[in-house]
DNA sequence: CAAAACTTGACTATTTTAGTCGGGTATATA
DNA sequence: TATATACCCGACTAAAATAGTCAAGTTTTG
């Protein structure tokens, strides 16, 4: 029950840029210092949140990634979507009209997974980024 | 972000059970035929159950398992335990000092994905065996 | 006693994860 | 305009986790 690394680390890595930078350019190579993630994989991660809108990149010499949006507009869920890191308990395929053992009709727990799954999403859905940023004193 | 199918199989072996016969010996065959589980995993799923007193095994001809409390005081947080099935979306030891990309202090997500664990873990502690039998309609 | 059913540890194929590598392209600035 | 910096992108891989299987029991009832 465990999120990837890969996420973990997005998440990770646009707290960082929320923190530094919200205006100017934030390379990865800074991030991958301060936060201690390698460069390398780094890269691969802000493909993916660069395609899915959640970051703009600069090139070339003093470039680096920007924020599209402001972090209280970025939602938790948004860059989980972006790293393909579904939230799924469940055992079947959504759609399909089998069930998780090969029946024909939804197993016995299948709504169970079903609701835990909805109680995990509606959690990144109500988190934004800034919400990372205030620490515990924050929180009432 | 999923459970492993041991602690699906599970939940689902004993909402069988549960659905099935609360007094009499319930037969790991007969699970298996009922919810298409392999009974030899079963067998493996059923030695943890018993060693965490969530279920009673009677052995011989006309054996096999009983639940040890009723289902409305089974909670699914015992069940995954029983199976180390931990939620655990934090990724540095919990109890060491070193944060989880290796630097000294707690990471900038590090209460985040704590906040999320509790959030996952009270829900599975909120829910009951019992809670998986009542279908949609009891649901308010 | 024989069959049904639990007991236990070890073993393994497959899949997923967590990265790395190599070879690009764009651009600011000296 | 050269060059260094930093993004771009697909392919590759070692290691770990997962999902089961297997073998060889023991216990109990009919
Ligand atoms: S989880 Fe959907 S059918 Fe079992
Ligand atoms: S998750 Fe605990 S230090 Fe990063």
């Amino acid at each position: 029950m465990k999120l990837n690394t890969k996420s973990r680390y997005a998440v990770m890595a646009l707290a960082d840029m929320a923190v530094f930078s919200t205006s100017k350019a934030v390379s990865l190579r800074d991030i991958s210092l301060r936060q201690g993630i390698s460069l390398l994989y780094l890269e691969q991660i802000f493909l993916k949140l660069k395609k899915n809108n959640i970051v703009k990149s600069i090139r070339g010499i003093n470039g680096g990634y920007i924020l599209s949006k402001s972090p209280k507009d970025i939602k938790i869920s948004e860059v989980l979507l972006a790293l393909d890191q579904k939230v799924k308990t469940i055992g079947c395929k959504k759609d399909s009209k089998k069930s998780c053992n090969g029946k024909s009709s939804k197993c016995i727990t299948h709504n169970f997974w079903d609701e835990l799954d909805l109680h995990i999403n509606s959690f990144f859905e109500s988190k934004k980024l800034s919400d990372l940023l205030k620490n515990k004193e924050s929180r009432i």
